[in-house]
DNA sequence: GCTTAAAACTTTATGCTTGAAATTTATGCC
DNA sequence: GGCATAAATTTCAAGCATAAAGTTTTAAGC
Protein backbone atom coordinates (compact mmCIF):
# COMPACT_ATOMS: atom_id res chain seq x y z
CA UNK A 1 0.00 0.00 0.00
CA UNK A 2 2.84 2.28 0.19
CA UNK A 3 2.41 2.89 -3.91
CA UNK A 4 0.42 5.73 -4.98
CA UNK A 5 -1.19 5.71 -8.33
CA UNK A 6 -0.06 9.42 -9.53
CA UNK A 7 -3.38 12.01 -10.63
CA UNK A 8 -1.54 13.16 -13.71
CA UNK A 9 0.02 10.48 -16.12
CA UNK A 10 3.86 12.26 -14.99
CA UNK A 11 6.14 10.95 -18.04
CA UNK A 12 7.72 7.71 -16.73
CA UNK A 13 11.83 7.59 -16.21
CA UNK A 14 11.96 5.48 -19.11
CA UNK A 15 9.68 7.01 -21.31
CA UNK A 16 12.11 10.45 -20.77
CA UNK A 17 15.41 7.90 -21.53
CA UNK A 18 13.49 7.12 -24.91
CA UNK A 19 13.14 10.56 -25.55
CA UNK A 20 17.22 11.62 -25.05
CA UNK A 21 18.20 8.45 -26.98
CA UNK A 22 16.23 9.65 -29.94
CA UNK A 23 17.66 13.47 -29.34
CA UNK A 24 21.58 11.70 -29.71
CA UNK A 25 20.77 9.37 -32.22
CA UNK A 26 19.64 12.28 -34.24
CA UNK A 27 22.47 14.48 -33.09
CA UNK A 28 25.07 11.81 -33.73
CA UNK A 29 24.08 11.09 -37.49
CA UNK A 30 23.68 14.64 -38.09
CA UNK A 31 26.75 15.44 -37.43
CA UNK A 32 28.35 12.75 -39.03
CA UNK A 33 26.15 13.66 -42.28
CA UNK A 34 27.24 17.12 -41.77
CA UNK A 35 30.98 16.47 -41.70
CA UNK A 36 30.78 13.58 -44.37
CA UNK A 37 28.59 15.86 -46.95
CA UNK A 38 31.21 19.03 -46.20
CA UNK A 39 34.29 16.85 -47.11
CA UNK A 40 32.63 15.52 -50.37
CA UNK A 41 31.63 18.89 -50.94
CA UNK A 42 34.94 20.53 -50.82
CA UNK A 43 36.98 17.23 -52.28
CA UNK A 44 35.21 16.06 -54.84
CA UNK A 45 32.27 18.37 -55.71
CA UNK A 46 29.98 15.86 -54.58
CA UNK A 47 27.06 15.00 -52.37
CA UNK A 48 25.85 11.73 -49.89
CA UNK A 49 22.80 11.29 -52.05
CA UNK A 50 25.15 10.76 -55.30
CA UNK A 51 27.88 9.08 -53.20
CA UNK A 52 24.70 6.75 -52.18
CA UNK A 53 23.74 6.01 -55.49
CA UNK A 54 27.24 5.44 -56.95
CA UNK A 55 27.45 3.03 -54.41
CA UNK A 56 24.88 1.20 -54.65
CA UNK A 57 25.65 0.73 -58.11
CA UNK A 58 28.66 -0.21 -57.43
CA UNK A 59 27.82 -3.18 -56.09
CA UNK A 60 25.90 -4.48 -59.31
CA UNK A 61 28.44 -4.12 -62.41
CA UNK A 62 25.31 -5.32 -64.41
CA UNK A 63 23.17 -2.15 -63.69
CA UNK A 64 19.88 -1.67 -61.57
CA UNK A 65 16.33 -0.50 -62.71
CA UNK A 66 14.87 2.69 -61.44
CA UNK A 67 12.61 0.98 -59.39
CA UNK A 68 15.41 -1.73 -57.65
CA UNK A 69 17.60 1.37 -56.87
CA UNK A 70 15.05 3.31 -55.04
CA UNK A 71 14.04 0.05 -52.78
CA UNK A 72 18.01 -0.55 -51.92
CA UNK A 73 18.46 3.05 -51.25
CA UNK A 74 14.41 3.13 -49.61
CA UNK A 75 14.03 6.47 -51.38
CA UNK A 76 11.41 7.35 -53.51
CA UNK A 77 11.06 6.63 -57.29
CA UNK A 78 10.58 10.42 -58.50
CA UNK A 79 13.83 11.31 -56.38
CA UNK A 80 15.88 8.75 -57.77
CA UNK A 81 14.85 9.58 -61.09
CA UNK A 82 16.81 13.24 -60.15
CA UNK A 83 19.79 11.96 -58.63
CA UNK A 84 20.76 9.73 -61.64
CA UNK A 85 19.85 12.60 -64.01
CA UNK A 86 22.74 14.24 -62.34
CA UNK A 87 24.87 11.64 -62.33
CA UNK A 88 24.51 10.76 -66.02
CA UNK A 89 24.67 14.67 -66.71
CA UNK A 90 28.24 14.41 -64.76
CA UNK A 91 29.09 11.16 -66.84
CA UNK A 92 29.47 8.78 -64.44
CA UNK A 93 26.05 6.78 -64.91
CA UNK A 94 24.72 5.75 -68.21
CA UNK A 95 20.98 4.40 -69.08
CA UNK A 96 20.45 1.48 -71.14
CA UNK A 97 17.37 0.15 -72.08
CA UNK A 98 15.95 -3.02 -70.72
CA UNK A 99 15.41 -6.17 -73.54
CA UNK A 100 11.88 -7.35 -73.61
CA UNK A 101 10.33 -4.34 -71.61
CA UNK A 102 10.48 -0.66 -72.70
CA UNK A 103 9.00 0.71 -69.86
CA UNK A 104 12.10 0.03 -67.81
CA UNK A 105 15.50 1.50 -67.74
CA UNK A 106 18.89 0.00 -66.67
CA UNK A 107 21.18 2.12 -64.76
CA UNK A 108 24.87 1.33 -64.50
CA UNK A 109 28.32 2.88 -63.85
CA UNK A 110 30.07 4.22 -66.55
CA UNK A 111 34.29 3.54 -66.38
CA UNK A 112 34.49 7.06 -65.07
CA UNK A 113 32.00 6.98 -62.36
CA UNK A 114 33.77 3.62 -61.38
CA UNK A 115 37.02 4.99 -61.21
CA UNK A 116 35.39 8.41 -59.24
CA UNK A 117 33.89 6.20 -56.46
CA UNK A 118 36.68 4.03 -56.42
CA UNK A 119 38.86 7.31 -55.01
CA UNK A 120 35.47 8.60 -53.24
CA UNK A 121 35.36 5.44 -51.26
CA UNK A 122 38.43 5.12 -50.21
CA UNK A 123 38.58 8.95 -48.43
CA UNK A 124 35.08 7.85 -46.86
CA UNK A 125 36.31 5.07 -45.59
CA UNK A 126 39.40 6.91 -43.26
CA UNK A 127 36.55 9.44 -42.63
CA UNK A 128 34.43 7.32 -40.95
CA UNK A 129 37.33 5.96 -39.28
CA UNK A 130 37.90 9.53 -37.87
CA UNK A 131 34.63 9.85 -36.80
CA UNK A 132 34.18 6.81 -35.28
CA UNK A 133 37.78 6.57 -33.87
CA UNK A 134 36.52 6.61 -30.15
CA UNK A 135 35.04 3.80 -29.64
CA UNK A 136 36.54 0.19 -29.66
CA UNK A 137 35.89 -3.05 -31.09
CA UNK A 138 33.23 -4.32 -28.19
CA UNK A 139 31.62 -0.48 -28.48
CA UNK A 140 31.07 -1.16 -31.73
CA UNK A 141 29.82 -4.43 -31.35
CA UNK A 142 27.37 -3.04 -28.58
CA UNK A 143 25.88 -0.13 -30.52
CA UNK A 144 25.28 -2.21 -33.70
CA UNK A 145 23.67 -4.97 -31.86
CA UNK A 146 21.61 -2.41 -30.35
CA UNK A 147 20.80 -0.54 -33.46
CA UNK A 148 19.62 -3.78 -35.07
CA UNK A 149 16.81 -3.66 -32.65
CA UNK A 150 15.45 -0.28 -33.97
CA UNK A 151 13.20 0.34 -37.20
CA UNK A 152 13.25 -3.35 -38.26
CA UNK A 153 10.69 -4.75 -40.68
CA UNK A 154 8.75 -6.32 -37.56
CA UNK A 155 8.17 -2.83 -35.68
CA UNK A 156 4.61 -2.29 -37.52
CA UNK B 1 54.81 -18.23 -39.17
CA UNK B 2 51.46 -19.36 -40.15
CA UNK B 3 50.42 -15.80 -40.52
CA UNK B 4 50.91 -13.44 -44.24
CA UNK B 5 51.30 -10.18 -44.78
CA UNK B 6 48.63 -9.38 -47.70
CA UNK B 7 50.19 -7.03 -50.16
CA UNK B 8 47.17 -4.91 -50.52
CA UNK B 9 46.06 -3.18 -47.43
CA UNK B 10 43.17 -4.76 -46.53
CA UNK B 11 40.50 -2.97 -44.52
CA UNK B 12 40.80 -3.67 -41.00
CA UNK B 13 37.84 -6.09 -39.15
CA UNK B 14 37.75 -2.13 -37.13
CA UNK B 15 37.24 -0.50 -40.05
CA UNK B 16 34.48 -2.27 -41.71
CA UNK B 17 32.96 -2.55 -37.74
CA UNK B 18 32.57 1.32 -38.09
CA UNK B 19 31.46 1.40 -41.36
CA UNK B 20 28.51 -0.90 -40.25
CA UNK B 21 27.98 0.82 -37.47
CA UNK B 22 27.50 4.26 -39.54
CA UNK B 23 25.20 2.31 -41.54
CA UNK B 24 23.15 1.29 -38.91
CA UNK B 25 23.08 4.13 -37.20
CA UNK B 26 21.71 6.11 -40.58
CA UNK B 27 18.80 3.68 -41.39
CA UNK B 28 17.37 3.31 -37.25
CA UNK B 29 17.45 7.51 -37.69
CA UNK B 30 16.20 7.25 -41.09
CA UNK B 31 13.29 5.19 -40.26
CA UNK B 32 12.12 7.01 -37.10
CA UNK B 33 12.61 10.22 -39.15
CA UNK B 34 9.93 8.45 -41.61
CA UNK B 35 7.73 7.21 -39.13
CA UNK B 36 8.00 11.02 -37.07
CA UNK B 37 7.46 12.80 -40.36
CA UNK B 38 4.45 10.67 -41.63
CA UNK B 39 2.27 11.01 -38.39
CA UNK B 40 2.74 14.03 -37.83
CA UNK B 41 1.61 14.55 -41.36
CA UNK B 42 -1.53 12.35 -40.56
CA UNK B 43 -2.21 13.58 -37.45
CA UNK B 44 -1.36 17.34 -37.98
CA UNK B 45 -0.86 18.10 -41.04
CA UNK B 46 2.97 19.14 -40.20
CA UNK B 47 6.52 18.15 -40.63
CA UNK B 48 9.54 17.36 -38.31
CA UNK B 49 11.14 20.40 -38.93
CA UNK B 50 8.19 22.51 -38.02
CA UNK B 51 7.67 20.59 -34.74
CA UNK B 52 11.58 20.82 -34.20
CA UNK B 53 11.44 24.61 -34.30
CA UNK B 54 7.63 24.72 -32.41
CA UNK B 55 9.78 22.74 -29.41
CA UNK B 56 12.08 24.85 -29.77
CA UNK B 57 10.13 27.83 -29.15
CA UNK B 58 8.29 26.45 -26.53
CA UNK B 59 11.36 26.17 -24.14
CA UNK B 60 11.84 30.11 -24.49
CA UNK B 61 8.63 31.91 -24.01
CA UNK B 62 9.92 35.08 -24.68
CA UNK B 63 11.04 34.00 -27.63
CA UNK B 64 14.16 33.69 -29.53
CA UNK B 65 16.58 36.07 -32.46
CA UNK B 66 16.46 34.15 -35.14
CA UNK B 67 19.94 33.18 -35.46
CA UNK B 68 19.74 32.19 -31.82
CA UNK B 69 16.68 29.32 -33.33
CA UNK B 70 19.08 28.33 -36.44
CA UNK B 71 22.03 28.25 -33.64
CA UNK B 72 20.05 25.77 -31.00
CA UNK B 73 18.53 23.93 -34.48
CA UNK B 74 22.35 23.45 -35.66
CA UNK B 75 20.52 24.77 -38.97
CA UNK B 76 21.44 27.50 -41.63
CA UNK B 77 19.53 31.04 -40.86
CA UNK B 78 18.15 30.98 -43.94
CA UNK B 79 16.43 27.28 -43.43
CA UNK B 80 14.88 28.58 -40.29
CA UNK B 81 13.99 31.90 -42.90
CA UNK B 82 11.63 29.50 -44.21
CA UNK B 83 10.43 27.43 -41.73
CA UNK B 84 9.09 30.58 -39.15
CA UNK B 85 7.43 32.29 -42.38
CA UNK B 86 5.13 29.29 -42.31
CA UNK B 87 4.55 28.91 -38.89
CA UNK B 88 3.93 32.95 -38.32
CA UNK B 89 1.13 31.84 -41.34
CA UNK B 90 -0.52 29.03 -39.96
CA UNK B 91 -0.74 31.81 -36.46
CA UNK B 92 1.31 29.74 -34.51
CA UNK B 93 4.05 31.84 -34.61
CA UNK B 94 4.66 35.30 -34.40
CA UNK B 95 7.34 37.92 -34.91
CA UNK B 96 8.09 41.16 -32.82
CA UNK B 97 10.77 43.76 -33.57
CA UNK B 98 13.68 44.07 -30.66
CA UNK B 99 13.97 46.78 -28.79
CA UNK B 100 17.46 48.84 -29.78
CA UNK B 101 18.17 46.64 -32.80
CA UNK B 102 16.37 47.21 -35.59
CA UNK B 103 18.06 44.40 -37.55
CA UNK B 104 16.95 41.74 -35.30
CA UNK B 105 13.30 39.73 -35.24
CA UNK B 106 12.26 38.03 -31.83
CA UNK B 107 10.33 35.04 -32.42
CA UNK B 108 7.77 33.60 -30.25
CA UNK B 109 4.71 31.12 -29.86
CA UNK B 110 1.15 32.51 -30.40
CA UNK B 111 -1.67 30.91 -27.51
CA UNK B 112 -2.36 28.93 -30.63
CA UNK B 113 0.91 27.58 -31.40
CA UNK B 114 1.39 27.07 -27.60
CA UNK B 115 -1.69 24.68 -27.32
CA UNK B 116 -1.32 23.41 -30.59
CA UNK B 117 2.57 22.32 -29.86
CA UNK B 118 1.13 20.43 -26.46
CA UNK B 119 -0.74 18.28 -28.13
CA UNK B 120 1.86 17.20 -30.83
CA UNK B 121 4.11 16.69 -27.90
CA UNK B 122 1.98 14.45 -26.46
CA UNK B 123 1.72 12.40 -28.98
CA UNK B 124 5.26 12.87 -30.13
CA UNK B 125 6.29 11.07 -26.58
CA UNK B 126 4.08 8.19 -27.26
CA UNK B 127 4.96 7.78 -30.39
CA UNK B 128 8.74 7.60 -29.53
CA UNK B 129 7.47 5.08 -26.48
CA UNK B 130 6.07 2.84 -28.82
CA UNK B 131 9.19 2.89 -31.58
CA UNK B 132 11.92 2.18 -29.07
CA UNK B 133 9.98 -0.01 -26.63
CA UNK B 134 12.03 -2.98 -27.33
CA UNK B 135 14.69 -1.31 -25.55
CA UNK B 136 15.03 -1.88 -21.36
CA UNK B 137 16.05 0.54 -19.10
CA UNK B 138 19.96 -0.30 -19.23
CA UNK B 139 20.20 -0.68 -22.92
CA UNK B 140 18.89 2.68 -23.01
CA UNK B 141 21.89 3.83 -21.04
CA UNK B 142 24.42 2.00 -22.39
CA UNK B 143 23.25 3.62 -26.17
CA UNK B 144 22.44 6.94 -24.70
CA UNK B 145 26.56 6.96 -23.50
CA UNK B 146 27.99 5.61 -26.03
CA UNK B 147 26.10 8.11 -28.66
CA UNK B 148 27.34 10.90 -26.54
CA UNK B 149 30.52 10.00 -27.49
CA UNK B 150 30.15 10.48 -31.58
CA UNK B 151 29.64 14.06 -32.31
CA UNK B 152 30.84 15.77 -30.33
CA UNK B 153 32.08 19.08 -30.07
CA UNK B 154 35.32 17.79 -29.35
CA UNK B 155 35.81 15.97 -32.65
CA UNK B 156 37.76 18.60 -34.79
C1' DG C 1 -8.85 -8.41 -80.51
C1' DC C 2 -10.45 -5.31 -76.74
C1' DT C 3 -10.70 -3.76 -72.33
C1' DT C 4 -8.82 -3.32 -67.93
C1' DA C 5 -5.46 -3.52 -64.65
C1' DA C 6 -0.84 -3.38 -63.29
C1' DA C 7 3.94 -1.99 -63.71
C1' DA C 8 7.87 1.21 -64.46
C1' DC C 9 8.87 5.50 -64.76
C1' DT C 10 8.55 10.65 -65.00
C1' DT C 11 6.41 14.96 -63.82
C1' DT C 12 4.59 18.28 -60.74
C1' DA C 13 3.81 20.73 -56.48
C1' DT C 14 5.53 21.65 -52.11
C1' DG C 15 8.79 21.87 -48.60
C1' DC C 16 13.42 21.40 -46.42
C1' DT C 17 18.37 22.40 -46.67
C1' DT C 18 22.63 24.43 -47.69
C1' DG C 19 26.01 27.92 -49.06
C1' DA C 20 26.66 32.25 -51.04
C1' DA C 21 25.28 36.82 -52.09
C1' DA C 22 22.63 40.81 -50.93
C1' DT C 23 20.34 43.99 -47.62
C1' DT C 24 19.79 46.61 -43.70
C1' DT C 25 21.37 48.24 -39.36
C1' DA C 26 24.95 48.97 -35.79
C1' DT C 27 29.54 50.09 -34.21
C1' DG C 28 34.32 51.94 -34.20
C1' DC C 29 37.65 54.82 -35.79
C1' DC C 30 39.46 58.86 -37.58
C1' DG D 1 30.24 63.55 -39.29
C1' DG D 2 31.91 60.03 -42.65
C1' DC D 3 33.54 55.58 -43.71
C1' DA D 4 34.86 50.83 -43.12
C1' DT D 5 33.63 46.78 -40.93
C1' DA D 6 30.77 43.63 -38.57
C1' DA D 7 26.29 41.67 -37.33
C1' DA D 8 21.40 39.99 -38.12
C1' DT D 9 18.52 38.64 -41.51
C1' DT D 10 16.68 37.65 -45.93
C1' DT D 11 17.05 36.30 -50.70
C1' DC D 12 18.61 33.22 -54.18
C1' DA D 13 20.07 29.15 -56.74
C1' DA D 14 20.61 24.42 -56.62
C1' DG D 15 19.73 20.03 -54.90
C1' DC D 16 17.23 16.58 -52.19
C1' DA D 17 12.87 14.50 -50.61
C1' DT D 18 8.11 13.19 -50.57
C1' DA D 19 3.38 12.36 -52.21
C1' DA D 20 0.30 12.51 -55.79
C1' DA D 21 -0.87 12.56 -60.53
C1' DG D 22 0.25 11.48 -65.29
C1' DT D 23 2.41 8.62 -69.26
C1' DT D 24 3.67 4.74 -71.65
C1' DT D 25 4.05 -0.09 -71.92
C1' DT D 26 2.97 -4.76 -70.64
C1' DA D 27 0.05 -8.42 -69.03
C1' DA D 28 -4.49 -10.68 -68.12
C1' DG D 29 -9.29 -11.78 -68.90
C1' DC D 30 -12.70 -12.55 -71.65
Amino acid sequence: MSEVKPAAPSPSPLSKQRLRLWLRLLRATRTTEAELRERLRKGHDSTLPRFDVLATLNRYPGGLRMSELSTHLKVSNGNVTGIVERLVAEGLAERASVEGDRRAHRVRLTETGRARFARMAAEHEAWIDSIFADLDEAELDTMIGLLGRIGQEGQQ
